[in-house]
DNA sequence: CGGATCTTTGAGCGGGGTCAAATTAGGTGG
DNA sequence: CCACCTAATTTGACCCCGCTCAAAGATCCG
């Protein structure tokens, strides 16, 4: 089940393409003068990395969506986020030997792997990269917290109000549309993520349609009111 | 409402003390020599720092403990996470102009200020130190994504068994009683970041108390049975 | 000692969970 | 392309854990 070696050395796509979309990201082509940066496809369903395995690089995600998932020992999982182009995965194991969580792919993926010690030796001699690798696990922290509080104050309609227009607003960051998009992960994702149920989350689906904000057919999303639904989402304190 | 000075220059007490009671905590004598690093007193209930005010330092708690809180605009507010001797104090807020929380002490404390671009410049110098703080904030984000997980899978008397256990871990790697400690937040706030309230909290209290597990007189609380404890925190799924 | 705050405990209720079944989507081989 | 099968999604009915409202009891501090 080990992801699928794509192409060694440059990748043919347009390197610069990952700086674009994605403001305050990592420059994979100042990266490439000073680690070996290869480029992998994960197929859907696969693990990029997973728990207990060898820590050796981080992952920028170049195209396709994945899930990160945190276990206990005793089987107990959850979705702690999605992650989609642009994304840097591996942070929250920097300072191990092994990895300490799942990332699986929702769909195909291509993956650039930046071999770990290599990196940290590249951002010794490069203030810039330095800063941006920094400012990049600070996002992480600071978009975690963030959801800690959405799912902490918030009902389940307004969670999963809320869980919408952050995947519309990331879409649009890459330049997607921001209104209308296909979800990549499935129900039992969703509701693990904000902490309900498959049901729950679907029947908050349900209604946020039945009142007119939204369109959904299966995986199938349309904002048909972002504005009210972000009133909705952030109505002071939980409303039932 | 500042946090009042105590001293210029070097500290009065031994500056390594920091670094024998917490395993991977950022050296504060190495970084005297390149940055200089002030110390603050914050009383009770004072803010270390809040939300939109300009992000100018980290901090690292020398004595106390403090609660980190995440705020909505509508005033929606959660507890993040409780930090004591050898937390450093910030780093979520690396790449904003203004920190994106509140700290706010729960008894007095003593915390070395380490003001940011220096501390960022001397990590440029000293690879060692880089690697320190760059393990802090993957440690960081792993501590969020563990809580992520407990307050997800497991019951209210669940979280409220972990929340104990994790204190009394902590407590005993800064040299302390992990079996016989005072908590230094009241009941909101435990409710707060265990996402309960602070009835609940209170009920799980007494309840786990009734089962022998613990012995609780308000703040103070006594661990009797850690290893029962920890097998019903970890019950797997969710216990009723 | 007095007043504000924090903590505990009780009684009743409701949002979201549980269990179950119908419906639909998606993938596979003929 | 379609029949088939499996997995995902939706919807209904019922129930329980944790919330709400309320009040009494501790604790802290001036």
């Amino acid at each position: 089940m080990n992801p699928q070696f794509v192409s060694p050395g440059p990748s043919a796509l347009p390197a610069r393409e990952i700086f674009r979309n994605v403001p305050h990201g990592v420059d994979i082509d100042q990266l490439r003068r000073h680690v070996l940066v290869t480029q992998w496809r994960v197929r859907a369903g696969q693990y990029l990395y997973r728990n207990g395995q060898a820590f050796r690089a981080l992952y920028l995600v170049h195209a396709g969506s994945l899930k990160t998932c945190e276990l206990a020992d005793d089987g107990r999982e959850r979705v702690t986020g999605f992650r989609m182009r642009g994304d840097l995965l591996g942070v929250e194991s920097i300072g191990l030997d092994a990895y300490g969580c799942d990332v699986i792919a929702l769909e195909d993926c291509v993956i650039f792997e930046l071999p770990y010690p290599p990196v940290l030796v590249a951002c010794q001699q490069l203030p810039e990269l330095q800063a941006r690798f920094t400012e990049a696990m600070a996002r992480e922290i600071r978009h975690d917290r963030s959801w800690m509080l959405t799912v902490g104050t918030l009902s389940a309609e307004q969670r999963v109000a809320a869980f919408l227009l952050d995947i519309g607003a990331r879409m649009m960051r890459l330049g997607l549309s921001g209104h209308q998009f296909i979800l990549r992960m499935g129900r039992m994702d969703i509701a693990s993520f904000l902490d309900l149920k498959h049901e729950t989350v679907s029947r908050a689906l349900s209604r946020l349609e039945a009142l007119g904000y939204i369109t959904v057919r299966c995986r199938e999303v349309k904002l048909r009111e972002p504005s009210e639904l972000r009133v909705y989402a952030s109505a002071s304190r939980k409303v039932h």
